[in-house]
DNA sequence: CATGAATGAGATTTCATTCAT
DNA sequence: CATGAATGAAATCTCATTCAT
């Protein structure tokens, strides 16, 4: 559907020039429509954003409840290993989405700074909510104190390693993997000592 | 001086529009003069531009250089911690070069990327190297091989530092450094005890 | 019918916002139909306008022979008072028309000059013949010369009133059609009395 | 001065094609620049217009008052006769304005209504003050009220005029001045005979 | 140093119109 | 009858840039 088609052009005009410099020209001449067209489907630049920013922050939440899912049965300690190895291979095979997410929350037009803003907040409410869970399903001795220390250790590192996607080529960016893997598993380790 | 209150006025402006939506009127403006007189400065925006990005990485390094500098002689968890505090202090008090650092990174203009990408592994390797330099007369019977770890391990958490900065309210993110400061506690008592 | 209704549209959309102004989207909207289906019934924006026009003046001219049919049977002076105070009912109680009559004389689009001419011309003609056989049948004594003063000199004030429009409310309108009364008595007794 | 070019170019393209059809590169085109060399001096179409409109409104207010000064001293009768005849000359050596100004206050752009409808008020106020000043200092036996009456019925023949100015050729335009002349000359004849 | 004046190129958007369904 | 989808042309406006003063 040209509607769709539209929306992805978009988004990925925004991965390479940001906001201002994602041109109705530019993203018509990616569907293969005139400029004028893309008026019929949204009423103005700011519109079609609004919708592409939706669509993209959305299928990242969607995506990322899907990794959690298909980790959630197995130990937590390969829980966070495939929620870290899910997220990555997530990330490099959409390149372009994960460009525009990454500019996006870094730095979003003034006009979505608070939808933003909502956004990444019941984002981040869900992940240590989830993570909580599971932590102390799988750790049932843990104080809610402890799992939530554990959560919020687990997700310094997840963020680590989405920055680091900007920077390093894969195979570095595989090796911070394993460097993250190993650090909660010593984190786990000292609390099942303790 | 104009010339540099023309760069500061680019970097706040591309801060908050990126680079198309930073125009020569907006700098003109937020400097107090008209957009012709900039074009006595630099030849064009590009130029502007180059150069604006220059000093702000430049700066980056160096304050990195002088937060790393006056850690320097502590013990190894106290530099760490240094280092994170004096890293999100740092950008805390600087936000418009912050903001437009992790704009720059997070989405450089196409033309500046090969310059940008030359930059970071300058700056990824000179962090690296110093912190393993450290790490060693630190902790001397350490592996070169376990001393990298621990200083990728170290780049992972403030990664995760830095991009939280974007997300996270100042208290919260306080709350987040505490947690990188008790994992690399952790860490390093794993390594002494082994 | 829908065909009717356009019209209506367009001379509502055209008395608002001139030739130019009036979109065949906002005529459409009007409607509560598409633009495409105006096509339908009209070959283009020119031909729908025209058809419009011919309505509007058409329309204007029928009322006023209505108006003067209705009061023709009366004396003189009555004539007069039912011609003016008809004139400014009707246009007062079809705003709408009213105010695209008078844009489409003041200010007529460049393809309806000539067209528009010729009716103003029609219409003048019978206004003044019109009233130059009732003033002769009333006041049988007047030569031609001074039936064709009288008729004129009431065709300014008619204008005068109808200009005013324009310009006063209600109530300030309603003392000037008095004043345009008592001119037209003291000018005919004044014939009398010579 | 290119600015005032600009002006006298908007409102000829005005008084041609009313506020829609008035484009920017028509009177770009007219003046002899290009359409964005225009915002060098006016922020906006509607800007340029409000500077056009005003410019329009205050000459014709000006022109009347210099009118009405120049005629002053002679008697009331020869003080309506030039009113009349000056109006009319004033307009018909400068038609584009006059087409401009009948089409303004025919068919205001919807921004204007408001700025128009102010102006107008005070020309009518400023009108019909000078007139009942003049009116009893030349005929010093009026009441108030006829002293109103009279003027009154002078602006409804002005107005009549006025709008004929649209519709006739100038040599019927001609003869209808007499007959205001004529109507005027009669009226004081009665009031002076009472 | 700085600006006023100007512009070519291009951005966003609107408009009248077409045509297949 | 009516509309969804599309477009060429043009309208408004912005932008980077130039150049004489």
């Amino acid at each position: 559907m040209t509607k769709d088609k539209i929306l992805a052009a978009a988004i990925h005009q925004y991965s390479l020039f940001n906001y201002y410099g994602a041109t109705m020209q530019k993203i018509a001449k990616e569907v293969g429509i005139k400029p004028a067209s893309i008026y019929f489907f949204y009423k103005n630049k700011e519109e079609l954003f609004i919708a592409a920013f939706q669509k993209l922050l959305q299928s990242h939440f969607e995506q990322m409840k899907g990794i959690l899912d298909a980790a959630k049965d197995a130990g937590i300690l390969e829980i966070f290993n495939s929620l870290l190895a899910g997220t990555v291979a997530y990330h490099k095979s959409h390149m372009q989405e994960t460009n525009a997410y990454i500019s996006l929350v870094a730095s979003p037009p003034a006009e979505m700074k608070q939808f933003l803003h909502e956004h990444m907040k019941t984002f981040d409410t869900w992940m240590l909510d989830s993570l909580a869970e599971l932590a102390k399903r799988e750790l049932p001795h843990l104080t809610e104190t402890e799992a939530k220390m554990l959560t919020k250790q687990f997700v310094l590192l997840m963020d680590g390693i989405f920055w680091e996607i900007n920077l390093y080529d894969d195979e570095t960016l595989q090796e911070q993997i394993k460097q993250a893997n190993e650090m909660m598993r010593k984190l786990l380790e000292g609390i099942q000592h303790e």
